[in-house]
RNA sequence: GCCCUGGUAGUAUAGUCCGGUCUAGUAUAAGCGGCUGUCGCCCGCUCGACCCGGGUUCAAAUCCCGGCCAGGGCGCCA
């Protein structure tokens, strides 16, 4: 076939006409040998042999060969079949055949196929997977990188883990719930915030939901939400993103012991959902999940000092734990486990120090080997401890006018935590780099596609 | 922001240390031709690259300087 005809056929394209789907390509299975089908999706793979020719047609479920011998179909499928071409986008209305001659057991011999959408010859990064592209091309390719099979896998178990996490906290009780992104003030904390114009005043894009969701529990009770949230840090790590989304709780009538035994069954649950209902993606990506025992490993920080010690590294009590002493850490304790009793100087001023001992907190992380998974703790809820944390902290108190006016009206005992929900899809996949497992990352240096 | 490493066809890489048969190798993709059971199809032919700028030198993909870009690490990060 010409180059002209060729281009020709991607110029003018088929009419999907009535044509509707009621199989994806992995529900055809050689028990339908003989039924009439209809199928939708992407031009994967051809071969021609000559007098036969095999395409493989790609649909998000997976594949089907769609098999085309020369003297057995008519001259329109001959042809139609000649201009085709990897990534268009094809119908195909044929015939299932079962036969012993493919690894499924089974193909489509087509009565008729229609070009639904064209591509070009050459793609930017090899759909094929024998010359896998470095993450930078891909992501400049991004739409069409997504079309790797492993590469969508990443994000249907994501699905799969949301949808148990959401099922999960309404069975218990938890309303969902959605606060602003754009916020007046800046001074929530320590980390960088984006700027935003908003009508000539100053704004900047949220980079948490905490103050919201603590006011919803004087209301709600118990709220989650899930959401993007924005940090402008300079951080250029495998671990961090500029715009991230968080799934976030907040429990009245709580403290940390709750919402970490809530946690914990939810990160169990979790685990156990998307093993079972992603076996074949996690066999794709090559991953086994391991479905954690409860409880979790409890950690004191002082216990975490220790062990830090006894591998040669030496903190200061006090401080925040630095990324190589964490590595070292996740070597020690590689699966899920708990830090707690945090000095209060290390953590946010929202955290609860303990009312014997004031200069430990209730906060807590959930450790996933090195890296930092969730963070939470039992909350302050009596107005003049916060507003003595914010100072200590050096904090305007006045862009916190609102929501210290929430505390007046009944502020209930209250706990809560995040969880990074790319970094739960890095562990649920094995996947190193939270860019691919982000569909359009944002970073300090990506701003597109 | 700092440190390290790198930038060679559409993609992925070899070559750079120690400048010279490098007229830049290989795989894959793409183009053309052939093939009736492929499934990383196969076979033949073809196309296609040294990040940008400056310098050293008889000679630069290779050495030096500057820039841009990327990867990794650190710091930062409620």
């Amino acid at each position: 076939m010409s180059l002209q005809v060729k281009e020709l056929w991607s110029m003018i394209l088929d009419s999907i006409g009535d044509w509707t789907r009621k199989y994806y390509s992995e529900n055809i299975t050689p028990e339908l040998d003989g039924k009439e089908v209809t199928l939708f999706g992407w031009v994967q793979e051809i071969r021609d042999l000559g007098g036969i020719r095999f395409i493989i047609l790609q649909d998000r479920e997976g594949t089907i060969q769609v098999t085309i011998p020369r003297k057995k179909v008519s001259p329109e499928v001959l042809s139609k079949s000649e201009a085709l071409q990897k990534r268009y986008s094809i119908g195909v209305k044929g015939i299932i055949k079962k036969t012993i001659m493919t690894p499924r057991g089974v193909e489509v011999i087509p009565n008729q196929i229609k070009i639904l959408g064209g591509a070009t010859a050459q793609l930017p990064i090899d759909i094929t997977g024998n010359t896998p592209a470095n993450i930078d091309v891909r992501l400049d390719s991004r739409a069409l990188d997504l079309c790797i099979e492993p590469n969508t896998t990443i994000f249907k178990i994501q699905h799969h883990a949301l949808e148990a996490i959401r099922s999960f906290l309404f069975e218990r009780g938890f309303l969902e719930v959605h606060t602003p992104r754009i916020i007046a003030s800046a001074s929530e904390g320590g980390s960088a915030l984006f700027n935003v114009d908003y009508f000539g005043r100053k704004a900047f894009l949220a980079q948490s939901p905490q103050l919201y969701k603590e006011q919803l529990v004087m209301s709600l009770e118990k709220v989650f939400e899930v959401g993007p949230f924005f940090r402008a840090e300079e951080s250029h790590t495998r671990r961090h993103l500029s715009e991230f989304v968080s799934i976030d709780i907040e429990q009245a009538f709580a403290d940390a012991k709750v919402v970490m035994h809530l946690l914990e069954q939810l990160m169990q649950h979790t685990c156990k959902i998307v093993k079972e209902t992603c076996a074949k993606e996690l066999a794709t990506l090559n991953h086994e999940i391991v479905v954690p025992n409860l409880p979790f490993k409890r950690l004191t920080y002082d216990e975490v000092l220790n062990d830090l010690k006894e591998e040669g590294i030496t903190l200061p009590w006090g401080d925040d734990i630095p990324t190589q002493a964490f590595r070292t850490l996740g070597r020690i304790h590689p699966y899920f486990y708990y830090i707690t009793e945090w000095p209060t100087e290390s953590k946010v001023f929202y955290i609860k120090p303990r009312t014997d001992k004031p200069e430990i907190c209730e906060g807590f992380d959930l450790m996933w080997g090195w890296m930092e998974l969730v963070s939470g703790g039992t909350r302050i809820a009596k107005k003049e401890l916060l507003v003595k944390r914010l100072r200590e902290n050096g904090l305007n108190q006045e862009s916190f006018k609102y929501h210290l006016e929430a505390f007046d009206y009944g502020m209930p005992p209250h706990a809560g935590w995040a969880i990074g929900l790319e970094r739960l899809t890095m562990m649920l996949t094995g996947r190193k780099n939270i860019r691919e497992v982000t569909l359009y990352p944002r970073d300090r240096f990506r701003l597109t596609p």
